[in-house]
DNA sequence: GTTACTAGTTAACCATGTTAACAATCAGAC
DNA sequence: GTCTGATTGTTAACATGGTTAACTAGTAAC
């Protein structure tokens, strides 16, 4: 039953041309939510459970992986990066903080601002979630040729621009895209920039270089 | 500053192997959580905004989906496709029924059990972000080549098998994959099997057959 | 026909998000 | 210098979506 262009979606899908190209159109965007979910699950959620004796929320833990990169942080700019309001970024922090993984200490030079910085506990959770991670990775990376890997790897960032762009005017929303993983975020390029890095590049020199610990 | 190797994370994702292969590894983690990220927003989130007048959750939505495929649902089944407890999914279509997008009724062959349906209004809706997903789509397919949709939907299918496979034994969580576009979700195939799959199969007589309409 | 199980809902609670209001501090006009 | 206005972060009040436990109604087994 339910062939690919029998059922009430077919229908829906067809934008347009040949059979073929609807049943591509068709499998790609399947393919694509599967792949999403797989990704979302197995190397987000289930390596930070596996990895963190109280359970930890995914936006947590960004907050925790972006300090831990990048030195201490502000609320505000915490709350930026997450997507969230300050006052939920006040309470995520809040839980953090009663779990030891992060410390507030308040700013030299504003004395209304509050720097946030990993504790050593918060350090070594993000290092074995990293590993988890990798491991998870690994039947991945073994799968595949090199050269099918690199191939891949690009079609990932052809297809996620292309997806990106089609966005009338980006008023750049943050996609907590693993950025603070690396600098040159491709996606803070063609958005209005992803506030990670507004946060990296402009506010380097004012929050980077006051280090709390 | 922190070039792919340089930072606290170029460590951690070190597995052994070249630098190379290690910044291909890194390559691919990052870019596989851009695309599932702006897969997530782009393809589910915002098209179903865009659709709905009403704000409905990712959830909500999977459930109408699910039903405006396979005709009537009892609660459970749909408790169990969500991957929430019973009571979340009663509230879920509490909230949809109220919004007149599913029917509640009663079923005539078992008087426990009560039979979901999709509204025409729930209908449109799904038709509706039905056609917005597709548009989302359109620059993508634009963008390749017909034989590069082709190898990256066999990529993607290939590496999410892989990561899923990963899992020791499969204790069957299920994906909310976009299984219910079609039948044969390669999911189920390797893990315990996802129960929309379940519910369509085995209880396809039972349930499947009493139309509410 | 009594007993045990199943389907669904309700109640009480928790987590996480929101907006509005507030205290403290900074920064610029004068 | 000081007053006014913007900002930083928190608290308070509330909405939403999830959980488990308890309950009702109905089915099924013996």
């Amino acid at each position: 039953m339910a062939q690919t262009g029998d059922d009430g979606l077919g229908q829906g899908l067809s934008g347009g041309g040949s059979a073929d190209e609807r049943n591509e159109a068709f499998r790609l965007l399947r393919f694509s939510h599967i792949f999403a979910s797989a990704v979302r699950e197995m190397l987000e959620v289930k390596p930070l459970r596996e990895a963190s004796p109280s359970p930890l929320t995914l936006s947590q833990f960004h907050l925790l992986m972006l300090m831990s990169l990048n030195g201490s942080h502000q609320v505000g700019e915490v709350a930026d990066f997450l997507g969230v309001s300050p006052p939920a970024a006040s309470k995520t922090i809040d839980k953090l903080e009663r779990l030891g993984l992060v410390v507030r200490a308040p700013s030299r030079g504003d004395r209304r601002a509050t720097l946030l910085s990993v504790s050593a506990e918060g350090r070594r959770l993000v290092e074995r979630c990293v590993k988890l991670k990798t491991g998870r990775m690994s039947p991945l990376l073994k799968g595949f040729l090199p050269a099918e890997i690199e191939q891949f790897v690009r079609f990932l960032e052809r297809s996620s621009m292309l997806l990106l762009d089609s966005e009338p005017s980006g008023h750049g929303f943050c996609l907590r895209c693993a950025a603070y993983i690396d600098t040159g975020c491709p996606v803070g390029d063609i958005r209005g920039g992803c506030p990670h890095r507004k946060g990296r590049e402009s506010g380097a020199a004012g929050v980077g270089t006051e280090e709390v610990s």
